[in-house]
DNA sequence: AATATATGTCATGATTGCTGACATATATTC
DNA sequence: GAATATATGTCAGCAATCATGACATATATT
């Protein structure tokens, strides 16, 4: 490979030469996995974001009514841990959800200062309409897929996560 | 199943009663994978953030070096058309980027008008750095996969995309 | 010479994250 | 019962990153 950064011999140089070989993957870096990942997260959460466009919403509340759906009853503080997120950003949409009627409270029934989340039907009506679309997508990105490499596809998704995502956090 | 929402007969009720069903994978929809996704892409970008925090950039900055240092020679229009941002966005990050000496633009040979733009050694450095642990990070999400597997995944991955990424956009 | 293209720039606004501070209601502990 | 801890809400302000529309400049193309 030819060198590309020599300086040339007694002229001045304001700037070191640029680099114009391409990064390849190596033995350890795979960049092709890298930029499929950043790809398809992009497409994947771009039907949702046309949907929610129509009803003022963003992506932020697309995760809250996900979750409160998935998991109906869970406090505030869950869905925090869950998202991962400060209180006051939470705050904010939450409160657009409750006030438009995708999402109630309730005060937990043993312990009175927790509020537990329930999606209305207008609420449960969005999750699936958001998850429609992404529903096709992986079908569509699935076809053709063995049992073995489907299971393996969960397994690296799985994997690609922070240890421990439990309440111990 | 029990029905969940039948009004309560004679009483005024304010509010329909929320759901308390959790929303399950279906035949159609598996939000077991949606969930999947949204939790380990969250994870996968945490590590390059960490490391951005540092010197100033974020994850738009992340992405302008990723692109330049695989496709160096690539115009300002390229690289719009990859992220897929306006050009009032990507102009500032660029701009940081190029001023703080990680970017360099070269107007093009035969396109006088055209900027192409080139990583400097520092700006491979960084690029390289930031791969480091997402590269660790899809290692070890790997650990075991059959060589069908991983194949697999990266079909997956691409099947995810959007049709037709061409010039023709 | 007129028009189209590639890029840059200015102004402005929306969304979504953050921090710090403080308030309220309810549980738990001394 | 008083003190303290916890779950939640809220106010104020800051920053990053996306967006739109309008306009400027240099260079190509017709």
């Amino acid at each position: 490979m030819a060198r590309q950064s020599s300086p040339k011999a007694g002229r001045r140089e304001p700037r070191p030469e640029p680099l114009t070989k391409p990064l390849e993957n190596t033995e350890t870096i795979d960049f092709d996995i890298i930029e499929l990942l950043f790809f398809s997260y992009r497409d994947f959460v771009s039907d949702p974001d046309a949907i929610l466009a129509k009803s003022g919403f963003g992506r932020a509340h697309h995760r809250v009514v996900h979750f409160v759906n998935r998991n109906p009853g869970m406090t505030v503080a869950d869905l925090l841990d869950t998202l991962k997120i400060t209180k006051q950003s939470l705050a904010r949409v939450l409160k657009q959800l409750i006030d438009s009627g995708y999402i109630q409270q309730k005060a937990g029934p043993e312990d009175r200062r927790q509020r537990k989340l329930y999606p209305t039907a207008t609420g449960r009506d969005l999750a699936l309409a958001l998850a429609e679309p992404q529903s096709r997508r992986i079908e569509r990105a699935f076809d053709g897929a063995s049992a073995e490499v489907r299971a393996g596809v969960k397994a690296f998704l799985s994997g690609m996560q922070n240890r421990q995502n439990s309440k111990a956090d």
